[in-house]
DNA sequence: CCCGTAGCCTACTGATGAGTAGGTACGGGA
DNA sequence: TCCCGTACCTACTCATCAGTAGGCTACGGG
């Protein structure tokens, strides 16, 4: 009991709106992602917040309206930090490689707010599941441009270009996947599973028979013991 | 009206048990993969099977029991397709490849037992969701069993062989992803979306700068038009 | 000191849906 | 013919929530 005491702010009477208003997203996103949209009680996420229900309602609307509002607050924090780590003036692999980078930084800061994004959004059917599906949307677009841009370095065929916004959804998907598994696996390093990563769709598992690995170069920004 | 009595079973009297089962689960795996475990009811699943309630749980049990029914038959249909097309005898890459197009081959075929598969069970978190997983982790198995093959052929360092995997991981999370991206795409045929994900994870994303990529070896049992 | 308003609550309603009680109908064996 | 068991149903109970009605309290400005 003093546990979950520790766990719900202290009730504090009279705070501002948007004091408030944080608290009860804080407080959603971790009910979410630990049940699920439909298993997640308006009643158990007002007691996490340590507000009443009804206060839930005045502020942040309905259940969906409050999912829809998580959705939207930890998609855009994961793509801010994903955008932060890709500067453009960098070639394509660096690029991708920091993006990686900032991906599994992130997943590994906020397992919550990332179980929320990609287990609970992605199942229901609901209206919100088209707020996730754009982000992720977003997301492939956003590697499909670097393909694309890589590919265009090079001469480049009509089948080619057409593909590359599937490859980009496969590479969305392995990495969605290697996050999960990095869950379970949490002595890993952020930096290890990254690269791990980064060689499987830039090398190829090809690597695995002849060796050959990617390194990132070290004049790009990164710190070298 | 004449549309959904069509989709529905004509109500036939006194059937045995294990057709009534099949009937059941047919329409449990319909529903399920439409609204989701907790938005489906087993009133609508019971309407759609074209019996009554009482029946589903007297067969069946409860709606977890349901939900586990469904998800082990499911699961041990697509295990045993890929299992199908994959021979021991092969090389890595060709029992790679040969796998996939099964994988995609019954994801086209199958697409309600896919969602329930992909989208509904792993997400909620009770208990069906370790039958779910313990399946994903076989799949997942498979793949590094497969890759360790790849680089046992090889001298292989002590990293690698705990990154195989994370790497099984991604890949088969790479497979989902492009799974779920061709449903929104049918016109691609199985076949190129395979081959997509084969260069993918054989060659990398190298082959979109320097043009190369794997192919399959004709006398593998490819009809080559 | 009074009033408006923003913050906040307790205690309800109403719907939905899981699960069941208690039956009827039909067929096969004694 | 009478049982008995299997197939099958209608019509409930009961718990769980989403969502709300209505009111109470503190603060700030006039």
């Amino acid at each position: 009991m003093s546990v979950d005491e520790q766990r719900r702010p202290a009730r504090v009477k009279r705070l501002p709106r948007d004091v408030r208003e944080r608290q009860i997203l804080d407080a959603a996103v971790r009910v979410f992602s630990q049940h699920g949209y439909h298993s997640a009680s308006m009643d158990e996420i007002s007691d996490v917040a340590g507000v009443s229900k009804p206060m839930i309602y005045a502020y942040l609307g309905h259940k969906e309206d409050l999912f829809a509002a998580c959705i939207r607050r930890e998609a855009t924090l994961l793509m801010e930090a994903i955008a932060a780590g890709v500067r453009a003036e960098l070639a394509p692999d660096m690029q991708l490689w920091h993006g990686l980078r900032a991906f599994f930084r992130f997943v590994g800061a906020q397992r919550e707010s990332w179980r929320v994004l990609h287990r609970q959004a992605t199942s229901q059917g609901g209206p919100f599941s088209e707020e996730l599906l754009a982000m992720r949307g977003r997301a492939i677009n956003l590697v499909d441009a670097l393909l694309v841009r890589s590919a265009t370095s090079r001469g480049l065929d009509e089948t080619a270009t057409k593909s590359t916004e599937a490859l980009a959804a496969a590479l969305v998907g392995a990495g969605e996947s290697l996050a999960d598994w990095w869950l379970d696996h949490p002595d890993v390093p952020e930096k290890v599973v990254a690269s791990w990563l980064m060689n499987l769709v830039w090398m190829g598992l090809g690597d695995l028979v002849d060796g050959t690995v990617w390194v990132p170069t070290p004049e790009a920004g990164e710190p070298q013991p």
